[in-house]
Formats: structure tokens, C-alpha cells, sequence
DNA sequence: TTGTAGGCGTTATCAT
DNA sequence: ATGATAACGCCTACAA
């Protein structure tokens, strides 16, 4: 009785590949490697590549990282990749380190501080090059420890107050500022501004964006119409918009920090009958995928992701490349998307103006 | 004048855990190690590890696995991470590998053949242990290779035929059923299909499944009631929609290969002047994210999808710690999502049954 | 231009 | 129970 397991070959090594080629895996090793094949000779290479090509040798980068200290990944930190937010960063992000030779670890953190911690732990231990950190937190005692240890990173759609850290981010003082500018051109002239939470950079700075919007229009500046949303999420904008609402504020359209927080004011247009843009306007943020077909299309400023992505992996190679070179950081134009939620003010509403 | 470059010392090694500890660096090895710690005398470990402790000693991953041919990672082959379908199966299977110390390489293929199978070569180049594949082609000679060479995996949301490959799926059969008696319950005689593609496994088995639910139910059956969409697309479904009603078929409801191609009808009833559900009923399938908010709101099939990538990432792991295991399949349950896309056909609509 | 030798950090095997 | 030794696959001074 004949054994019927399949024998798996191990997988062909330099040395393979070296004596196939009748040569000393050194010289194979030349040869096989761009930077160091000018070193041997032109035939002598061409015979180690095609021993190489024959037996289908793939350089193990297991071995290669032990040696040369370099693993050619990078670790992204993402709070949650179900956040429809993420995945286009990410893609921009791997389509710039894949030409590069790079890949990339994401974990997610959930927002949770002790997680960040451990899956950033986690990923210093598999010897990533850098880090790619896209959690919103404003202020992060974990972020200034790993830039005092020396880690390369690059931050996405936030900054960190005091730390001078590379960063990519979309333009959210322009952004509001589009926003608050649609509305006014539509004739509103009390603004509410559904923020974000402060505790986050974006959250930080959209609120304070509006603030300028709105005296650089000379629009009503009423602190009442400002509240806080304790997460980015749907929920948290509809309880905003309810208690504003409950306090007799006297306002037509609503800024919202981000688009979930708008989507939430769906819902309390829904609870309560009102019309959406007819009894208040709403603006989102980012531009998620599927607004239009919302109900109404959701009126937005467009974020562009995905190159904010790119261009943070970009950021991220040059640092690596060149460890000496200052920190740059960049910041990305947004652009208004008009859609259904947001349109005049009812006259009723408008004639206090 | 001193130098005030930060001095970035070299991560601490098992020799100087041993050197600190006074043993050697074997002997630490195996007192850090809780597979092989019962080897060692209990006070030795404790002194070991508390060295360990003090220098904030972490072992590199690179050298265990250039040992042990262990790299504790696997391959995550999925279409597009931009899909809202794959974040939570991505999520479903992190939350089962980290807790088993496993972390997953995630790769997009674009349903590109060629990159496909460059990003599954540059995956098996890295040493994952296995892979988890998600992409949807029905047919494809690389699995086919993959498997005859040993290599472990799972598919998700999709079989091969003729190959015995573990899998995870939705049961599609049933979803489909669900939403077609779902459809016959409120009055529908006449119901079309817009398929996915029929190049990949779920296309073909809900177009079947289909089929099988009409005449289970004494529903008409008229193929012209079926039509291909060429991808899981919102144009694609609109496209398909205009053919349909282009062609002068008759028909009540829209039975959508998934979610995409449901909101694409959407784009058609905007364009004629057609309302949802009073001129037509349209049925989604998956239950991807906001469709709640869309409007009108889908009704949908809605299928486990963290579960999916929760099971599969099981299968995998069990695959790996025991090669000699037989194969299993999972299949889940789907649930109908009714919401305001699907009512009773119109009263001259429904007289033709 | 090519070969030699040593080592990256860890663990498995053998010997003590 | 611990130590010595070698090896995983690759790269790179250095020597020839």
C-alpha cells in the first residue's frame, strides 16, 4: 500500500536556486537582488534568474527581515472599519504603499483607549516601519510616548495639539464654511450647529469653523444654537436635534458635525412631521456613501478620502525614506455637494430674519 | 556641544533577558514561553520573566517565524474593502483570529483576475498560514491550484463547484424564498428577477432559487421575467430595470439580486415618474448599511455577515490545527427586513392574477 | 567578479 | 532542570 498524502515540497530556498545555477548562494543572492545584480556578472545573473524563474523561487521575507531589520509593512489604526468613512482612506492608503513594495496591518480600536494601546503594542511587535493613525482622539498621551520613542507616523483627519506630527486632513474650516455659505445664499439666517464631539480634533475644529462662518456672514451668533454630540453616530444627532429642538430654540437650518449626525435629524423630522428641507434645512459632512438616495438626498461637503489616504501614505514612505526630513502636513480640499435636504427657509421662518 | 539626536537603542533580545537573569538565553526562552515554562524550575522562570518584565523585553515575531515556519497570519482576499458588504465579515473574522493571536493580511482584488492572483502570490509570499477568500467568481483554475498545492483556506460567500473547499455562505435558497413569499403574501403574482451575475456562485444560486420559489408558490412563470445584471451594481440594476420595462413585461415586483441592484430600480422610478411601492415593489438582498434611510426604505433580506466572517475565520483555524480534518461547510440563516419598499400591488396592476 | 563566514533572534535537539 | 549548539533563509563585510 502506496502512501496517498500529498508530499508538500518545502518551498525553494537561495540555496536552490544557487546550485541549480552552479553558483554560491552569495552570488545568487546578487544577482537575484536589483541593487546588487550591477555587481555580478551580466551571465552569471541571467543564469541564477532563470534557475530562479524554473523552480518558482520566491525570496522568503521572513528571512530577508531578520537581516535587514526592514519588514516593508506599515500599521494603519482605524477606530472601525464598518464606518463607511474608512474604507476609501484605507484604499488610497494601500494603493500607494503596494508600488512601494509596502502592506499594510489594520487594526481596528473601537474607540476604545486600552485597545488602541494593545493593538499598537501588537503592531510595534511585528515590526512595523510606521504607523498610520486615523483614531480622532484630540489628545492621546499614547501618541506623544510613541513620537518621543522615536516611531515614524503619520496622522489622518485629525491633529494633535503640541505634538508637531505629520498629518493629512480635509480642509474642515473651508468646509464649514461652504456650508454655512449655502445655507445664508438660501436665505437662513439662524443657523444651529450640531457638533461633533469635542474631544475630537474634527470635532473641535468644525465648531469652531462655524463660529467664524456665521459672524463672518453677520448671522445670528447664538450660543443656545450650538450643541455637543457625544459620538459621531445617528443617535447622538437625533438627541441633539430633540433637545434643541425642546428648548424653543428658534432656528431653520442645521449644520451638521458629520453626516451620520445629519442622518439623525431624519429621524426627528420623522417622530415629529416635519418636512425636510420645508421646515428645516440640513447640511451633512463627508459625503458617505448611498446620501442620495436618502430621503430627502442629503445636502454635503465632500471629503476627498481617499486621497487623503493616499497622500498620508505618501507622507508616511518619505519619512521612512528620508527619517532627517521636517514634517509636513497637509490639508485637502472639500467641496459642497447640493442636494435635496437643504432650500429656503419657510417665509413663516424666514420673516424674522 | 553634545549631540541631541535621540538615541534609538536596539530592542531588547532574549540574551539580554537571559543576561539580566542570569541563565541562558535557551533557558529563558523556555520560561517565556507557557507551552514550555513547566520545563524550567518555577523560581528560574519567575526571574526570568521579571527581567523580561523590567526591560520591557517583547520577542520579534520575524525570528520565531523564521524558525518555527509559523507566521501566525493569514490572507483576507476579498473584491473591495469600499463593498459595505465585507467591513463587518472582516470584522466578524478579526474578532476570532486576534483572540487566537492571528492577525489577517486584507488584499482588494477589484474582481481583477491578474491582481487577484498577484495579491494571492504576494499573501503566499509573506507565509500566511491560509487564506479567507471572498471573492465571487464561480470558476477560477487559481483556487483550483491553490487547493491541489496544500494551501488551507476558506471561501466566503461563495463555492467552487467540483472543488470540496470549506465554505461559508448565506443560505441564499432560503433568502430568496423569504422574499418572494414575502412579495406572494401581499398579493403579487407577476414578479421579476434582476440576478447578479451569473459568473459568480450567489448570482447563479438566488437566480435558481428564484425559479424554485415561483413555482413552489404557483406563481407565474415567465422567463422573460429574468434578467442578468452584468454586476452587482446600482447602474447595472437600473439598466436592467429600463430593459425590463422597456420590453413591455408585465410584472408587479422586483425580486433584486442584492441591495445594489434594488437601488438602482430606485433611479428608474425617479426617472419615469414611478412610485415604490404604489407602481412597483422592489426586494434588496443583504442588508447593507442606512438602507432605513433611503427612500423609500428597502425591504431586504438581511444575512449575518459578521457571523460569516466570524465562522469562516473558525473553519480556517481549525483547518490549521488540524490538516487531516475533514472539510465542513456553514451555512446561515437569513431573516426578512420589511420596510416600506414592498406593499400590496395596485388594484389595476393585481386584477391580471 | 565571486566565494567565505558570520550573524540577525529565536527555538529544537542534544548532552549534561 | 539547564546549558551548549545548531539551524531557520537571507544578506553583507571582507577576502580572494
Amino acid at each position: 500500500m502506496t502512501a496517498h498524502k500529498i508530499v508538500r515540497m518545502a518551498a525553494p530556498t537561495l540555496r536552490d536556486v544557487a546550485q541549480l545555477a552552479g553558483v554560491h548562494p552569495a552570488t545568487a543572492s546578487r544577482a537575484l537582488n536589483p541593487a546588487t545584480r550591477p555587481l555580478v556578472n551580466a551571465d552569471t545573473a541571467r543564469k541564477v534568474l532563470r534557475a530562479a524563474e524554473s523552480i518558482g523561487y520566491q525570496p522568503n521575507p521572513i528571512a530577508r527581515s531578520l537581516k535587514t531589520a526592514r519588514t516593508s509593512t506599515v500599521g494603519l489604526v482605524i477606530p472601525d472599519l464598518t464606518n463607511p468613512l474608512f474604507p476609501p482612506i484605507v484604499r488610497g492608503i494601500e494603493d500607494v504603499l503596494t508600488p512601494a513594495g509596502y502592506s499594510a496591518w489594520i487594526v481596528n480600536t473601537d474607540n476604545d483607549l486600552a485597545r488602541e494601546e494593545t493593538q499598537v503594542e501588537s503592531l510595534r511587535s511585528r515590526q512595523v516601519e510606521g504607523l498610520i493613525i486615523a483614531t480622532a482622539r484630540r489628545e492621546h498621551p499614547l501618541l506623544a510616548r510613541l513620537h518621543r520613542q522615536g516611531i515614524k507616523m503619520v496622522l489622518v483627519n485629525r491633529r494633535v495639539e503640541g505634538l508637531d506630527l505629520p498629518s493629512v486632513t480635509a480642509d474642515d474650516d473651508a468646509g464649514i464654511g461652504l456650508a454655512v455659505a449655502h445655507l445664508a445664499g438660501l436665505g437662513h439666517r439662524r443657523i444651529a450647529h450640531l457638533a461633533g464631539p469635542q474631544t475630537t480634533s474634527t470635532g473641535v475644529t468644525r465648531a469652531r469653523a462655524f463660529q467664524h462662518a456665521i459672524r463672518d456672514l453677520g448671522l445670528a451668533e447664538d450660543p443656545a444654537l450650538m450643541v455637543e454630540c457625544g459620538y459621531w453616530s445617528e443617535t447622538e444627532g437625533a438627541l441633539a436635534l430633540r433637545n434643541l429642538l425642546d428648548s424653543g430654540a428658534d432656528f431653520t437650518a442645521v449644520v451638521a458635525g458629520n453626516d451620520l449626525i445629519a442622518l439623525g435629524c431624519y429621524d426627528v423630522f420623522a417622530e415629529r412631521g416635519m418636512s425636510c428641507p420645508d421646515d428645516m434645512s440640513v447640511v451633512g459632512f463627508n459625503e458617505m456613501p448611498f446620501l442620495d438616495k436618502m430621503n430627502p438626498p442629503l445636502t454635503t461637503v465632500s471629503v476627498p478620502h481617499y486621497d487623503i489616504g493616499s497622500e498620508a501614505a505618501r507622507l508616511l514612505l518619505d519619512t521612512i525614506d528620508d527619517p532627517e526630513r521636517p514634517a509636513r502636513s497637509i490639508m485637502l480640499a472639500p467641496s459642497m455637494v447640493v442636494r435635496a435636504s437643504t432650500g429656503p427657509p419657510a417665509a413663516s421662518q424666514g420673516a424674522t430674519a
